[in-house]
DNA sequence: CGCAATTAAATTGCACACAATTTAATTGTT
DNA sequence: AACAATTAAATTGTGTGCAATTTAATTGCG
């Protein structure tokens, strides 16, 4: 195809649109990982969240949210569901009343060891060698930190 | 970095993660689209349906829903809003009454206008060139393909 | 033909996403 | 110190996504 010129009809085709590869991919991409969230009771943004929370515990609410690129909205509940999972809690932060940090449950922590083999799963089921996913993961980074901007 | 080892603690970083990758420039995206969308009054998900049928009118939910990757549990309520909406008709096949087919209405048709201008403005909000774009717009799609085999 | 199996939509229930608003706490300015 | 502006969560309402079930129509097979 000529790639300098693109008619609006052209442009407007569903599969010339990077906008739904990253839609149907990014929910393709939820599919594959639910099976493997059901053994461990999350749901993939919880997982996300735990991601985040694995790596620096004690984060609050809107802490949370920028990693995430979430809002308190949907947040709020989703946490509530971990809490009430017993794998956090949510606690108002003693210096500024306005925050609520997250903290893990030894539970919660514990999960991350049952977490461990999905990463390698995935890639598996993505038929990708590590090097291919890391540059496309890097590629699809660059985007959206562009489109934020 | 090294490439060809990554240890379980790598994988579970959030920032190493392809879904999450996806999963966030998707929903930039999304973003990004919402007021070019309002201008329309349409959704992203409602634009997504708009541009398949303004390819292919006359589509069945189920056609529909094999060329988003979506199921009758999202597209019924959906096609529901864009026919209140008066942009479409959802009428029972005549040859099978189990089908329901959807027809762009002349204002559906004429959307097709105000919508040709949008795929500009995101690859422009992209600061991707159009060869770029459309490069890792079939990265993104082969990946997809190979998640949902 | 008769009837089980299949197919297509719709429905129900749950969990996001997010805009807009509300409530409460903190900060900045005078 | 007083108080407007800002910040952080929570809340409300709308619109997805999807699993599971239901309803209805069609197909396939003996």
């Amino acid at each position: 195809m000529n790639t300098a010129r693109i008619n609006s009809d052209q442009a407007l085709q569903l599969d010339h649109q990077l906008c739904f590869a990253l839609y149907s991919a990014s929910l393709a991409m939820t599919k594959l990982y639910k099976p493997l969230l059901d053994e461990i009771g999350l749901t993939y943004p919880q997982y996300l969240a735990m991601l985040a929370l694995w790596e620096e515990d004690g984060l609050a609410v809107s802490d949370l949210g920028q990693r995430l690129h979430l809002d308190s909205g949907t947040l709020t509940p989703l946490l509530k569901r971990l809490e009430s999972a017993e794998l956090l809690t949510r606690l108002r932060d003693v210096q500024d009343e306005r925050r609520v940090l997250i903290r893990l449950t030894a539970a919660g922590r514990k999960l991350k060891a049952r977490a461990a083999r999905i990463p390698a799963c995935v890639l598996d089921a993505s038929q990708c060698k590590v090097a291919e996913a890391m540059a496309l993961t890097q590629q699809v980074q660059a985007l959206r930190d562009r489109l934020m901007a």
